[in-house]
RNA sequence: GCGCCUAUAGCUCAGCGGAUUAGAGCGCCGGCCUCCGGAGCCGGGUGCGCAGGUUCGAGUCCUGCUAGGCGCACCA
């Protein structure tokens, strides 16, 4: 728990109130004296958030976890706390000593009411807070290679790490997205020589497409596209020439293709690295000779190996072949480097399933360049399965099992494919719903929440609710009328926001911003089901319940900012 | 063989640093609109793979096992 906004104000002042006490409590002598050393050691981490609400706002643990070191039964030391208890001057309405030594603590209606006037206040930066003190992240994601269409994997994990870089901008750093365009290489060459060989069928000639090659009828379309422009030339040149002039031309078709698709799905990149242009010969060997200077390269079989067992590998990797080519590994090094030689203190990659296998060694390298352990996270972003009907889904029929993100856009939709994505841990395999994502009359959860939004849209330009929209800055004395507990309940979750945005970007899992935009979505229709927001013949109440219903709108539209799906004013 | 990920309701999954009574969506059954958007709300029930361990307390941590997925190149 990260204590940033309304509640972690109150979470501060809480456990504020528990040392005092507990200073006083020892020195009266109701707690032996290791009591203030423990809990200090405790922060303010053992103020939480109950997760039923019967129990309180916020809820100490300090007893049970001081029992340990007091050698005391908690309840006694709750009750010892609790006894010392100094809580004037603070937002909380009464505190109790529940279960096995919990101190529940109800923070007052003018607590919660004057959450309220700070969100209408804070308006679009309602969510923002400090945590991260500007400090320069990068989040690097999908940077799939440019030989083939992005696939429902790079869809997820666009949406993933764009969110994730959202949350941290959200939380106070300074995030960067970059998309490495892996354009140098073998496999530009292999692209080259495949759209050769339909290029050469175009012109009627027999061609076979090269070992490990590709495939895919996309080839095609690049050959006829080169031919177009460049055929002439091409006849003129040699099979070398022309695999290398039309590699770069397919590499670029493609990479325009990603940027494309990534645009439409709301993506957009502060930096596409291209390797090609980046990491160089010299900065291969520059970070070669780095690593050498550091100790941890040797000689072994003609091919020079890097020690990363020394950082937790399970075996030594090849840097430079023994035909004197560096392996990708190396060229990956030289790349993290570089990252890291451009300010980054941390550094987010997200990855596919297929290199999970990679990781150990990519952190051991740049372990080994002398970067602190976890400066480089690497999050895996697992396989995703199509499924409509309970059967898995083939929406591309005519080749292969890569489904293309071009196709889920054409079909689902950027709202409800984000969405989806969104909703589960990105590292555990995802059945993605087909049938369930392209609903739009039902129970599709996106459309739960958009329609939470769209519906206090739709309430707030009501002719009767217009004039009091305007002068929402001014109700703060009306919103002590929120006293119905679906009314509490729903101010209470709002308050959690930028808790729940600062804690999602800190371990990084953005999929918790659904969830909560969907626990808000429900507050706020139970709260519309028994309160009537347009009270006729009592308008300060009425002003009161839209100013509720307006800060909801605000943590709705924020959330799903965050995800990078629409907030509409209407369905 | 080694490594990583996963195992929670009929299905897909949450459960954030261990904490009071384990949740959501879908599907199924039954209620609720003279009223601000019924794309909503309310009710109905089954579950932490197995076995140990640590603890005052384990879905959560540790060990072993079982099952599923993925990865184990001088490929990129």
């Amino acid at each position: 728990m990260t204590a940033v906004g309304p509640v972690g104000e109150a979470r501060r002042a809480v456990a504020g109130a528990i040392a005092a006490a507990v200073g006083r409590a020892a020195s009266a002598g109701s707690l032996p004296a290791e009591a203030r050393a423990a809990l200090a050691g405790l922060g303010e981490a053992h103020v939480e958030v109950p997760r039923d609400n019967s129990h309180g706002d916020l809820a100490s643990t300090a007893p049970l976890r001081l029992a340990g070191p007091c050698r005391m039964p908690p309840r006694r030391i709750a009750e010892a706390i609790s006894a010392e208890l100094d809580l004037s001057g603070m937002p909380v309405q009464k505190t109790e000593v529940a279960g096995p030594g919990f101190i529940n603590f109800f923070l007052s209606p003018t607590w919660l009411n004057r959450t309220v006037a700070y969100i209408l206040a804070e308006g679009q930066d309602y969510g923002r807070s400090d945590v991260g003190r500007g400090a320069p992240v990068q989040v690097e994601f999908v940077s799939a290679n440019p030989t083939g269409p992005l696939g429902v994997v790079n869809a997820r994990a666009a949406a993933v790490g764009d969110t994730l870089a959202s949350l941290l901008d959200a939380a106070g750093f300074r995030a960067q997205r970059e998309y490495y365009v892996n354009d140098a290489g073998g496999q530009v060459r292999r692209l080259g020589r495949s759209v050769e060989a339909r290029w050469l069928e175009l012109h009627g000639e027999e061609a076979t497409i090269p070992e490990g090659g590709y495939r895919g009828e996309y080839i095609v379309d690049i050959a006829r596209a080169y031919d177009a422009e460049h055929g002439e030339a091409a006849r003129g040149m040699s099979p070398e020439e022309r695999a290398v002039s039309m590699g770069h031309f397919a590499t670029e078709m493609m990479v325009e293709d990603h940027k494309e698709n990534l645009a439409r799905f709301g993506v957009v990149y502060d930096v596409w690295y291209s390797q090609e242009a980046n990491v160089t010969q010299e900065a291969i060997s520059e970070t070669l000779a780095e690593l050498e200077r550091r100790g941890h390269v040797y000689r072994r079989d003609g091919a020079v190996w890097l020690r990363t067992t020394t950082f937790g590998d399970d075996k030594d990797r090849v840097l430079v072949k023994s035909n004197g080519e560096p392996t990708y590994f190396l060229a990956d090094i030289a790349y993290h480097r570089d990252k890291f030689s451009r300010g980054f203190k941390e550094v987010i990659d997200l990855w596919g399933p297929d290199h999970d296998g990679h990781v150990r060694r990519m952190k051991a390298a740049v372990a080994a360049l002398g970067q602190e352990a976890g400066a480089l996270e690497i999050l895996i972003v697992q396989w995703v399965r199509l499924m409509e009907g309970g059967e898995l889904a083939r929406m591309s029929k005519r080749r292969g099992q890569i489904v293309p993100m071009k196709d889920l856009l054409d079909d689902i939709g950027v709202d409800a494919s984000r969405f989806f994505f969104l909703m589960r841990s990105h590292d555990s395999h995802l059945d993605f719903d087909l049938e369930l994502a392209k609903r739009q009359t039902t129970e599709n959860p996106v459309y739960y929440v958009q329609y939470a939004h769209a519906r206090i849209s739709s309430i707030l330009r009501q002719p009767e609710a217009v004039a009091d929209v305007k002068s929402l800055d001014e109700v703060l004395p009306e919103l002590d009328l929120l006293t119905e507990p679906a009314e509490s309940a729903l101010i209470r979750r709002l308050a959690d926001f930028p808790e729940e945005v600062a804690d999602a970007a800190l371990a990084r899992e953005p999929h918790r911003l659904t969830r909560y935009a969907t626990d808000v979505a429900t507050a706020f229709h139970k709260f519309y089901d028994t309160c009537r927001v347009l009270v006729e013949g009592d308008p300060p109440l009425r002003r009161a319940r839209l100013g509720l219903a307006a800060a909801t709108r605000i943590v709705l539209a924020n959330s799903l900012a965050l995800c990078g799906v629409s907030a509409p004013e209407s369905m």
